[in-house]
DNA sequence: GTTTAAATTAAACAGTTGTTTAATTTTGTT
DNA sequence: AACAAAATTAAACAACTGTTTAATTTAAAC
């Protein structure tokens, strides 16, 4: 038992500081004393509860990505046509990333860098587990004959996330150039007029012929 | 004359080091001292240089950006049917950042927090001069009516540079799945295989009926 | 060859960094 | 109430941070 997924109050409390900090400030951006500070805590507290900074983070990783692997298996087994269900994944990636902005940024900014290859590995699995449930539902389309036969299974996950990410790491861009002055209109936009773009696109790459 | 491209042997000597180590270890975790020593130069020459590390981030991003400009515009200016001219620009973006790996990966990480929104401004002009060439791209293609007329213009670019982005940033995960194993088989995948996936879904968003 | 400007250096500056220590307080158990 | 374990604290640790200083070397101009 390695890994640990039940912290206690105090560590929450350290793990949601941290969560706000890394998103705004980066990892090394953020100082044990910032969070000691935000969180009201000793700073000898980050150490003694979870070891290092470096362990802080893995723990953070693990406290917010561990329930995504179930609901996705909850997904592919659901009675949907296959087109809905890649709707829903896409909905369900969107919906989930954009209500866990923080540790998704947090993420996509520290795991991609070359420095952190050892750690990869439970973070390498989440993605493994996710592209196997992304495999099942566009195998059974095409088992059903509504899906192209030629279809390459790996750059689907890059163009959903990759569109939604890069959209939101340009976020005051956007904001700008489309009028998303407030944060309830920003998520408006994703939820609506950026899903159904993404949702588009990806019924385009896997039903029409080239 | 506040912004200034032509630097000497020695600033851009220490802007080539610094381009590597930012995007290695990334900005924060970069020291002027790294620089200093992989450059063999004294550490108070950056700051003679460039005034501060910050104001070498900012020289280094005009250093490796300031030719894109006039690339995309005479790009617009050919004589190229519109959806070849898309494939074109995509090419472009691909084959641009995929040999400036460094200078984009830096861009991606340190321009999109949100600490950074002062100095966006040079940065941000040059996004809006990009999304001008794209508009001009498919407004020619609208008037052709080879286009669909419900494009939202502004959608097309997080999803070219998303769907890349995201593959790069992952790349040690795609070159483990998809056994990319040396640099030049990673490179020639990006060059066909994910290019034409890209270039594939946004003709189907330009082109066909939903 | 002398003078002036530019380039380079080592040293010091005042802060901040992550982590550990040993002492103290709080909590839970008998 | 007495004891043991857990939680919390302030202080110190050595190492590193970006920047500035003043002295020295190199190069250019005359």
């Amino acid at each position: 038992m390695a890994l640990d997924t039940d912290f206690n109050d105090k560590q929450i409390q350290i793990l949601e500081v941290a969560e706000t900090l890394f998103a705004e400030k980066g990892f090394d951006g953020t100082s044990i004393r910032n969070i000691a500070k935000e969180a009201k805590i000793n700073i000898a507290m980050v150490s003694y509860y979870f070891g290092s900074k470096e362990r802080l983070l893995e723990a953070l990783i693990l406290y917010r990505t561990s329930d995504l692997k179930s609901q996705l298996d909850n997904l592919v087994k659901e009675n949907l046509e296959p087109l809905a269900k890649i709707n829903k994944l896409i909905d369900l990636y969107i919906n989930r990333i954009n209500t866990n902005k923080g540790i998704y940024r947090i993420i996509h900014f520290e795991f991609t860098a070359k420095k952190r290859d050892n750690d990869l590995l439970v973070f390498s699995e989440l993605k493994k587990g996710n592209l196997n449930s992304l495999e099942a539902i566009i195998l059974e389309g095409q088992a059903k004959g509504v899906f192209r036969k030629d279809i390459i299974i790996p750059l689907i996950t890059p163009t959903i996330l990759g569109t939604f990410f890069h959209f939101h790491m340009n976020r005051p861009f956007f904001e700008n150039l489309l009028n998303l002055k407030t944060e309830d209109l920003y998520n408006n936009y994703i939820k609506t007029i950026l899903t159904n773009h993404i949702q588009q696109i990806i019924k385009a790459l896997l039903i029409y012929e080239s």
